[in-house]
DNA sequence: GCCCCCTTC
């Protein structure tokens, strides 16, 4: 390969693109491509990106922080680490890409290696959990931002990497915020090292300003790279609308009736009004015996055949229609819309350090959002957005959600950094720093659990294993107290099916939800829900783990064959790495509840005299979730807890029976026998 | 009577 090299320009500040319209999401197997039939060299010259090649090189040679702001289709993700190694950057170490995504990590790493010529493994490679593609050729290496954190904990000064790009970075994902804040550190020790932002337009300022330090000169510089999306009509409604769910079926039917032919994506909060909406409209469809209307459901929980019919194309004459959670917003990328349905509002995560609990709450889209939402439509030929709310709400509308970092439980975050040699968390230069509550709650967490000390410094041998350990800190000590109790297989298994997003389907059909609830219900036991999954999983691999098997009891396959592989990888890293020994119990289910509870015995509800659980810290009233194996069973007089979520009522899932001497036995140092109840 | 979406040796 003959290095280019390029004449440099100096960048036109005045071809920044002002609008707001979506970043570039090249993220899934089904990216539409208007370009299919051109040779791919002619394509990527084709690509709006081309003509700043010389001067991304020209910036990155003169500073050593730039922004990258590009939107959908400008080709940045597949482009940028190819001009970088066309002009040698690959020389000073490997050239690395962050994705946010397992999915958009491989798709793109084929990609640019598809676009080179070669297989990827070769110069192009990629690192996600489970699966990587790396030779000793690889020079562009693109990973999953999980990836480089774990990365770091071994080489702390990516001394193997000479320019690192963060990809998406205005997603501001938890592990995003984590990467910069963490670079920003490193980039003042090392100043050969070169990073790469991408992000949004809006954001750009934030990135910068964040990169810039007294003293630093100018560390950073913006480039703006228009995209190639078609245009995007709004219409905002005259009234605000009384129920977005029975609005949408609404407008989905005006404009079937109404509109030329073009698929329609519409968004709604959850998998309830995804639900309900489908009724509706299938229900107007059987009525009016309309046959060119195909109505399709999305949602996170679907098994992987329901969720691959959205990606078909409908027979000619048909229009297709999906209703989606937010999986369609960056996550998937549905072919063939070209008209959008927005409901104005979005369910989010908040952390409460008062209670140590999630709140999902609905809450109106940010403008972000919406924008992003309605980027859905533009992907064809010029689209059309509906907002379901005025444009006076709108307008209104903040820029964007807090990001990630802000609304979040931190101790993950706070091992992570501990075990870098960050003593004091609070003065972490954070690109958002989050609630110093939400750190103290994290630090408490840690302290019960023995990982920090009295000046909260990494405990050995316990603390520097919940560092390493890449899962919460809990579980992380249950596998700890499993190896001294001798039922490390099974907590294994545990903690791989509790990794994984949950392998319960949740089926369409009003009928296949009764009939799944039926199945679960083989594997239930009195013991509780860790109990329950760990009968699934023994299940499944006594069955063959095959796809037949997971059908039949309505599990979800994808999810149970990565626990599989996760619980292959845990046993050799426990046993190997860290010396925990691997043994079985043999079905002594006592043994195993007692690992849960030294674990989680700081989440624990006893049952109060008015029927009512509450929480043993605060006192603060609690209610068994549906889903719970316990839900339907006699309530127990003590439990542990892993997650609480405040929807409707505070919710305990993941619930566990356990004994009350427990708790003082296994955690003296938290309970002391005053503090139970009763 | 019910949970948006990601991710980690």
């Amino acid at each position: 390969m003959a290095t280019f090299k390029p004449k440099f320009l100096k960048p036109d500040t005045d071809d920044a693109i002002e609008d707001n319209r979506t970043s570039e999401q090249q993220d899934s197997a089904f990216v539409f491509n208007a370009n299919h039939n051109l040779g791919l060299i002619e394509q990527r010259e084709r690509l709006p990106i081309r003509k700043y090649k010389d001067q991304i090189l020209y910036c990155l040679e003169n500073y050593q922080v730039v922004i990258l702001v590009g939107e959908t289709g400008s080709g940045k993700s597949t482009q940028v680490p190819q001009y970088l190694y066309e002009y040698g950057w690959h020389t000073k170490g490997f050239i690395g890409i962050t994705e946010p995504r397992r999915v958009s990590t491989i798709t793109l790493a084929n990609r640019v290696a598809q676009e080179r010529g070669e297989l990827v493994g070769d110069t192009v490679g990629y690192v996600v959990r489970f699966q990587e593609r790396i030779t000793p050729e690889t020079k562009i290496k693109f990973m999953t931002e999980g990836i480089l954190l774990r990365e770091l904990l071994a080489d702390p000064l990516l001394t193997q990497y000479g320019v690192i790009i963060v990809d998406e970075a205005h997603e501001r994902n938890m592990l995003t915020d984590m990467v910069l804040g963490l670079l920003k550190k490193i980039l003042r020790k090392r100043s050969n090292l070169k990073i790469i932002i991408s992000s949004a337009t809006i954001d750009a300022s934030f990135f910068s300003e964040f990169f810039s330090w007294p003293g630093s000169g100018e560390v950073s510089v913006k480039l703006s790279i228009e995209g190639r999306m078609h245009a995007v009509t709004n219409f905002y409604l005259n009234e605000p609308c009384a129920d977005y769910v029975k609005e949408t079926v609404e407008t989905v039917w005006k404009l079937h009736q109404k509109e030329p032919p073009g698929d329609i994506l519409a968004f709604l909060t959850g998998q309830d009004e995804v639900l309900e909406a489908l009724d509706l409209l299938r229900e107007y469809v059987r009525s009016s015996e309309v046959e060119n209307l195909k109505v399709l459901p999305m949602y996170g929980s679907m098994s992987s055949t329901d969720q691959l019919a959205v990606f078909f194309t409908p027979p000619k004459g048909v229009r297709k229609v999906v209703l989606a959670t937010n999986i369609a917003e960056t996550s998937i990328t549905i072919p063939g819309i070209v008209y959008v349905i927005d409901c104005g509002f979005v369910k989010v995560k908040w952390y409460n350090p008062r209670t140590c609990s999630d709140s999902l709450v609905v809450v109106p889209v940010s403008k972000a959002s919406a924008v992003q939402r309605a980027g859905r439509a533009g992907r064809v030929r010029p689209g059309k957005v509906y907002h379901l709310y005025t444009k006076a709400d709108y307008d209104s509308l903040v820029p964007r959600q807090p990001p990630e970092m802000r609304r979040s439980e931190m101790s993950g975050a706070v091992l992570q950094l501990k075990a870098l040699g960050i003593g004091n968390i609070l003065r972490f230069d954070f690109p958002s720093p989050p609630p110093a509550q939400n750190l103290l709650s994290a630090l408490e967490t840690l302290f019960a659990l023995d990982g920090i000390d009295e000046q909260g410094n990494l405990t050995k041998p316990v603390g520097y294993l919940l560092a390493e350990l890449p899962f919460g800190a809990m579980l992380s000590k249950m596998l700890y107290v499993s190896g001294k109790m001798g039922c490390s297989e099974e907590i294994i298994t545990i903690i791989a099916m509790l990794q994984v997003q949950s392998v319960f389907s949740r089926p369409v059909s009003a009928v296949a939800q009764q009939s799944g609830r039926i199945a679960h219900r083989n594997f239930e036991v009195a013991e509780g829900d860790f109990i329950t999954l760990l009968n699934i999983y023994t299940a499944f691999v006594e069955e063959g783990r095959t796809k037949e098997f997971c059908g039949q009891y309505y599990l979800i396959y994808r999810n149970l064959k990565r626990a599989y592989e996760l619980r292959e990888q845990l046993i050799t890293l426990a046993s190997k790495k860290y010396g925990i020994p691997i043994f079985s119990c043999n079905g002594d289910v006592k043994t195993i509840c007692k690992c849960i509870t030294a674990g989680f015995f700081t989440q624990v509800a006893y049952l109060h005299h008015s029927g009512v659980y509450r929480q043993i810290s605060s006192g603060t009233e609690l209610a068994i979730h549906p889903e719970s194996t316990l839900y339907t069973l006699p309530q127990a007089q003590y439990v542990v807890y892993g997650e609480l979520l405040q929807t409707t009522k505070l919710f305990m899932n993941h619930v566990t029976v356990i004994q009350r001497e427990w708790l003082t036995e296994l955690a003296p140092h938290y309970y002391q026998q005053t503090t139970v109840r009763e």
